[in-house]
DNA sequence: CCTTTTCTGTGTTGATCGATACATAAATGA
DNA sequence: TCATTTATGTATCGATCAACACAGAAAAGG
């Protein structure tokens, strides 16, 4: 490849991650470049250098989150052998998740950038892709356990996805609010203890 | 009481509310002075004069909020008979609010700062407080569903309480993604499907 | 060797941030 | 009338924002 001029003296991919850490603390509005910077040890003429602009680190940061942290929560939707137990596993996957004490809590695509301004237009619209692609791979689980069988043939897997999808993002604010990995399976329970009645008669 | 000096040519009150729908759209950081001043007809010298400063700008901003838009949906809680019936209109009295075309989506309390840095901890804490009190409202409800013999002795109205907060928390970042007042009920739908299993026989 | 290419660190750019200094204007109390 | 008090508009403060100019350093190709 090319491998021309002086070498790049960090680990891209290292302070990738760590630029990821910090937005996944203070957001995208919230993070300066001073702040990525000293966080991924170097200086800011480097980091534009290697990813660009803060938007174009960010958009980076959040595709490292969706393949670094996303599978374990996300794989559950295809390891599980029934849409109850795969949405289950993944609810309990992300309260976990959400909740882990060395990472920062709640979740990089939900709380990352919620508020659209001038300079985040951009951003905004690129999270919202990523959480209409993960409100699609919930129905799409559903719409498989109607296929197979298991759920009624006028079961309303986009509106259970919806349900589902919506308890995660609110998952991510308890998170933040502190709430431990016990109190988000509260949370958890409560979100299945409505599956008799969705996979039920609900249209009575 | 006093009426020293030249009198103040704006409206407080009408200021304030400008000033909390600007908060409300772009969040505590994403709302400069200059966007505020210019919302509120006034000049920075003025708003200052009048609030004190950003901070102090928002917590009354907030406050306002709960007051103005708030009952609405919280007195849902007291209105109805039942416990139940409670629960889903205040859910469905969320839905519309949070769905509102002439008003920004979601919810103040709930987005208006998620990321706490240096200086917005003060911001973070009372709007964590202003949503612990919600949830407490929410658990009173439920025990009094308990006390009221709708519900059984054994009824976990905490965990309820968390749950049904926690819904109504991801429903402010599905409205903020454009969801639709009918595509927010579909959440609550999903939500009270859930009480017939909490109300019922849950310990099994 | 020398040229080319790419990265690094220092220093700085114009813009915007939250917050004020200051002089003037408009009210009250004496 | 005049001193006091408070509000207003202009203009600006130091700090920080995202982004970059520039020169020196470290590699490869010739």
């Amino acid at each position: 490849m090319s491998e021309r001029g002086r070498p790049r003296t960090f680990d891209r991919t290292a302070a990738l991650r760590r630029a990821m850490d910090v937005f996944w603390v203070k957001g995208y509005e919230g993070a300066s470049i001073s702040d990525l910077a000293t966080a991924m040890g170097i200086n800011s003429p480097s980091l534009y250098a290697a990813y660009g602009s803060k938007e174009a680190l960010f958009l980076e940061a959040t595709d490292f989150y969706s393949r670094v942290e996303g599978p374990d929560i996300w794989l559950a939707l295809e390891e599980a052998p029934t849409a109850r137990e795969a949405i289950e596993l993944f609810l309990t996957r992300t309260a976990k998740a959400y909740s882990q004490a060395d990472r920062p809590q709640g979740c990089l695509i939900t709380l990352g950038a919620l508020h659209q301004d001038s300079t985040s237009g951009l951003i905004c619209a690129d999270l919202r892709r990523r959480r209409a692609e993960n409100h699609s791979a919930l129905q799409k689980r559903l719409e498989r356990g109607v296929a197979e069988g298991e759920l009624p043939i006028d079961f309303d897997s986009r509106a259970a996805a919806t349900f589902f999808a919506t308890v995660q993002h609110g998952m991510s604010i308890q998170a933040r609010d502190g709430a431990s990995c016990t109190a988000l399976m509260a949370t958890v329970a409560g979100a299945m203890a409505a599956w008799h009645t969705l996979a039920g008669v609900e249209k009575a």
